[in-house]
DNA sequence: ATGAAAGCGCTAACAC
DNA sequence: GTGTTAGCGCTTTCAT
């Protein structure tokens, strides 16, 4: 008797009404209260009484009644939507981070809307636009560099903002990251440390790699070594522009017991793959960094030195930081967190 | 004057009420003109004359003024949100095509409510629900094995809904993508063809790699072939988990002469590299086939024989037959679009 | 425990 | 070209 009931029922018909239309007042009339009650009965139960509360349900499972958050939203100011900028989605790197902050965003009910910005602060400038319309309840942005109206927008817009992979003295609300010059520097200790004088860079279309690069190519003519060669690849890093690059600095000739400082592991593979095609020995005849320290770093032949950042640490700190904002005692996180980086010696360098 | 007069707004604080408070009417009011006419302003600057329209973005750029989208999806029934499911943002295979998708879906001003489903039915259950209560205008699955729920949800939504990445008889509304088990038996065909009488499998848990699997090793049963050696892997793909399957089979010891069909390239790429540190030859003693052709496929050592899929196609071609949905001549679009794929073959089969 | 009224900030008719 | 009047489907506040 019940599932013919619901067989009957118009929203069957895909193209006809469809539960978009039934409302909270729909099913106050089905089970015999007010609307209100529904109301009620949907974000707080134990406002409403049992037997109120049993026809209420039998209603919504009968039509299949889904509530308008929307409306919901602007009555009460409170969309639980969370808006998320990320350079591009296909970059584990930063899909990684986005997983674990929306794994987290999703347990606390909140929704994520998702944009690209590709690296572009035209872009950046639209998409936050377009999404602060939408009356996020918080925002997460990737990287700290945003053009003024966009912290105009975000200042303006009132809500609680993480930036996330990166650090900086003049956050917009919370930051949570690590020095990317730090990092460079690091590694072009670690290369000096471990005996090499001449090194190289390859470095992606990235305003934190070129920063990484910078500061790679200053700390080791600062220690004494020679002058670094610089390969900067226009796209995103790719184990084929890797292999090009390689190919680039083997056939220069002088690159023999340099070190490559990648930025990205996927560089870094490249030059192993082009290394062994050629019969370059790696590390004797080329040494490699990667940086991210991806999942397959440990498992290439040899395996990858590569600078660790923990990404989904970024992620979940990152929805931490929101939840314990959205909290009324809120305020507490600090401005800025950051998370540092390690470098993973293994067999490349 | 001007830059001075904004400097002094109150939306520059950010704790304090900021541009979310400022609404059509304050507009209008500061433009003297109703709130209808901001409206208008806004959605259609040609329905103004072009003084009040002067008036109207002076107003606008002194306050800061953000429209509220919920409002105004509110009032037409047009949210201009689409949602998204995907298993996971983390596997290029599937963010590929959710990138290409919302490019596109972003460029008709469209924006993207993001959920991972992690391959579980339940999950998706839960957040079809919680992304149909935001009244999104269409919506993206990937798959086509929905529990009943779903497809009930769905139907009665009465929304544009695109499946991708696998095809059926009975879609919900359109689905464009391919036939796993056309891809299996036609790798089988291939890996016979080319001369192998035994073979294996490496397999993540994955719906569709598993049906791609069971055909792969029907057809080449069927077509003479030794009995397949099926190694399933509980997670997904990796680099190590494809080095640790390809550890199991060559310590087998019976493997030798073998093609292994993998569920993903990843997979395939960690047989080369374990392969390669065991002195096993490839292809001469063990053969690679892998899936999805990512972009590495092409530039490790050997390179890999794989299965292409256009995935950029697929989101695409999905958000074109949302695009076409909408138009009020919608439905012009053929309810199943099999893409279909390709075997590559390179240097690993 | 339940209801009535007001209103969130827009768009959609329909006037003029 | 512009204004007026009604809602959209909820939450909030105040009664009862």
């Amino acid at each position: 008797m019940t599932s013919s009931a619901s067989d009957r029922l118009p929203s069957a018909d895909r193209q006809a009404s469809g539960s978009g239309r039934v409302t909270m007042a729909d099913i106050g009339r089905l089970a015999g209260v007010s609307q209100v009650t529904v109301s009620r009965a949907l974000s707080d139960p134990s406002k409403v009484s049992a037997e109120t509360l049993q026809r209420i349900k039998e209603a919504i499972r009968l039509t299949g009644f889904v509530p308008n958050a929307l409306a919901g939203a602007l009555a009460s100011s409170k969309s639980n939507l969370i808006a998320a900028l990320v350079p591009s989605i296909t970059n584990v790197v930063y899909s990684s981070t986005l997983h674990a902050f929306s794994e987290i965003m999703r347990g606390h009910g909140y929704q994520i809307m998702l944009s690209e910005t590709g690296h572009s602060q035209e872009r950046e400038e639209e998409v936050v636009a377009a999404l602060l319309s939408r009356r996020p309840d918080g925002m997460l942005l990737t990287g700290v560099h945003h053009s003024p109206s966009v912290r105009r927008m975000l200042m303006g817009a009132g809500i609680p903002v993480v930036e996330v992979w990166d650090v900086t003295e003049t956050p917009i609300d919370v930051c949570i990251g690590f020095s990317h010059a730090a990092a460079g520097a690091a590694a072009a200790d670690f290369a000096f440390e471990s005996g090499y004088r001449r090194a190289a860079t390859i470095t992606a279309a990235d305003q934190r790699a070129e920063r990484r690069r910078d500061a790679f190519i200053s700390r080791f003519n600062q220690r004494g070594g020679e002058s670094v060669v610089k390969v900067d690849v226009a796209g995103s890093a790719t184990l084929k522009t890797g292999r090009e690059a390689a190919l680039q600095l083997i056939e220069r000739g002088d690159s023999r017991g340099s070190v490559v400082f990648c930025s990205s592991d996927q560089f870094a593979q490249g030059i192993l793959v082009e290394a062994k095609a050629r019969g370059v020995g790696v590390p004797s005849e080329l040494a490699v960094i990667g940086f991210g320290d991806q999942e397959f770093a440990a498992y290439t032949e040899p395996a990858l030195t590569s600078v660790r950042v923990d990404r989904d640490l970024l992620g979940s700190a990152a929805a931490d930081a929101l939840i314990n904002r959205f909290k009324p005692s809120g305020q507490a996180t600090a401005p800025v967190h950051d998370i540092g980086f390690e470098i993973v010696k293994r067999g490349s360098a």
